[in-house]
DNA sequence: TTGAAAGCGCTAACAA
DNA sequence: TTGTTAGCGCTTTCAA
């Protein structure tokens, strides 16, 4: 049955044999631990150099009851999973995985269905899990923390003891939002996605909290939230406008680059006839024209620290509980 | 050092001394394989499930040489990843491997940097290898060919003996067309993508070979390909439109969309003005006004039959060289 | 500094 | 029908 396509699959032992000394003293030169001669590695490591000799993962894991593999947790739905946030964020991972030749599973949940998750970790089939977002109702977290399985996530959340990385939304959509008001507008309409997403209720938030220090008004008329579909957006953006608003506050890339769809098909123009900021900067919107204000994060530096944390936890090295990266506010033209 | 993050990790040691029986009659009741007593089978099935035993597939697989994993491939540049496409296809390959307790190890290739891949390959961490795209001068397929691993292309390619899943872009192309030209079109331009994909190429030979057929005059200035950027789409249509195209044929979702963003912005309306289709339908484009004829396939279908074959051949089960998955002509209103 | 041997959790001959 | 045993390829005591 197995699966021989190596065909000059070779083993630690025939490397031993060739040397004519044991495995384990070849297994010592490779991993560096134990005490070995220096002339008996050096023999060993140009040896294994020559011959291209790997070592196993599989078997090694067997035996150290590792198996080298970390689960990325992306959203199936295919309107989140587009989103390149997602894309840069897993591709952090892999990188930082690569250099510590782990490996990445990709575990797809569902907002209401975590088994492939499930059976990828009762199947003992990852060191540990990464968590490419945090829900409000988020079955992923509790079943990890029971499962007793590593992880981290990309994101906040209030379960207790979990270790969380994530860029400081609630400041950094408070500073935009300030400086918006401090430039002169008065009227806002927050355009928001899944009020179920942690991340779209502490931007809301953010939001509120620098239009309540300045003194601006906002009722819940003006706010938006749970627009999932292109209709959505279209529909909030007729009413705030009708409201009266002067700035559009978009909760994420995909929502304004809807929202700029949508203005562009009305013949509204930007800034003239009504400005528009994005607490959530990608390509879908960096080349827009006009120039879009917009928060500006590094997903892949998100991923890179998920990872590297979660190896810290799997080497025993203690690891903060939450850590926060920056961000960067980009006044352009949409506000001018 | 080892994870022990599951401390009921029960083995199959475990099951056969709680039963009193021995390990391989334990195996034997799960695998289904050898002969076993009916009762000590059944009693085994209903012990694992009450106590949640699952078998531990490294060791598992140890023992079989297999990893049960398959290398799904997607191209790192984020241009391309974003596309629903790769989403869309890698969720098929993933629902098709978990059928079969298969998982997916994300393999992430750059156009001239394999290495990624490699290192998955060359550490035996997959039993099989999915390639997400085909490019003309691909690296990866000599390298897959070289190392003996099984693997499947979703895609096409003129490297010999390489087992191909792709939908008939040709003959949808040129059947497009086709109707277009029936409908009275005589002044079309294409604008393409990368002539690198192999996709790429084939959609411009249906649609010229469609040209031919009916005899419609085409020049190379008409034909756009190496659309990488907003700016060359942008660059492309205002060349076609001074050449007087009737219909800008659009390679892609993402070509089609920015084609149709920058129709928007020169105020140029669709269909008066000038009509558009794409080879390639998806939601970038399916809730746009006006609706777009485009070609509509099923990428999910695509992945799932890759990954069946891939099992196919893993199996040894003798398998197709190459499967052409349907396709479908959606005509709207873009090319009223 | 090195080697022998046991063990990681499972499968698969081979015996009984 | 079931048990015993020998691996799968590696790490890690324990001896030498």
């Amino acid at each position: 049955m197995g699966n021989e396509y190596i065909e000059d699959k070779v083993t630690i032992e025939d490397v031993a044999n060739a040397l004519g000394i044991s495995k384990s003293t070849v297994s010592r030169a490779i991993s560096g631990k134990g005490r070995i001669g220096k002339e008996t590695r050096e023999r060993v490591l140009s040896y294994i150099k020559e011959h291209n000799y790997k070592p196993n993962p599989i078997a090694k894991g067997l035996s150290e009851s590792k198996t080298y593999n970390i689960c990325w947790v992306a959203p199936g739905d295919s309107s989140m999973t587009a989103l390149p946030f997602f894309q840069r964020c897993m591709a952090g991972v892999v990188d930082a995985a690569s250099a510590e030749n782990y490996d990445i599973l990709m575990g797809v949940v569902y907002d209401d269905n975590i088994s492939h998750l499930k059976r990828i970790v009762s199947n003992h089939k990852v060191d540990g899990v990464i968590l490419g977002r945090t829900l409000i109702n988020d079955e992923s977290i509790p079943y990890l923390i029971e499962s007793k399985v590593p992880f981290v996530a990309i994101g906040s959340t209030d379960y207790k003891d979990v270790v969380q990385i994530d860029n400081d939304h609630f400041k950094a959509c408070n500073e935009l939002t300030s400086i918006l008001i401090m430039k002169g507008i008065k009227r806002f309409a927050l355009i928001g996605g899944d009020s179920n997403h942690v991340v779209n209720r502490t931007r809301r938030e953010g939001f509120l909290h620098a239009l309540k220090e300045q003194k601006i008004d906002i009722t819940d008329d003006d706010i938006f939230m749970n627009c999932l579909s292109d209709e959505d957006v279209e529909r909030a953006t007729d009413t705030a406008l009708r409201n009266g608003a002067e700035c559009l506050m978009c909760m994420d890339d995909g929502i304004c680059s809807a929202t700029i769809a949508k203005l562009k098909r009305d013949e509204i123009s930007i800034p003239e006839d009504i400005k528009i900021a994005s607490f959530y900067n990608s390509e879908l919107l960096s080349n827009n024209q006009p120039t879009i204000t917009a928060l500006q994060y590094d997903p892949k530096e998100l991923g890179i620290n998920a990872c590297k944390t979660l190896f810290d936890i799997l080497n025993g090295i203690e690891v903060e509980q939450k850590v926060m990266l920056s961000y960067e506010v980009q006044l352009k033209s949409s506000t001018q």
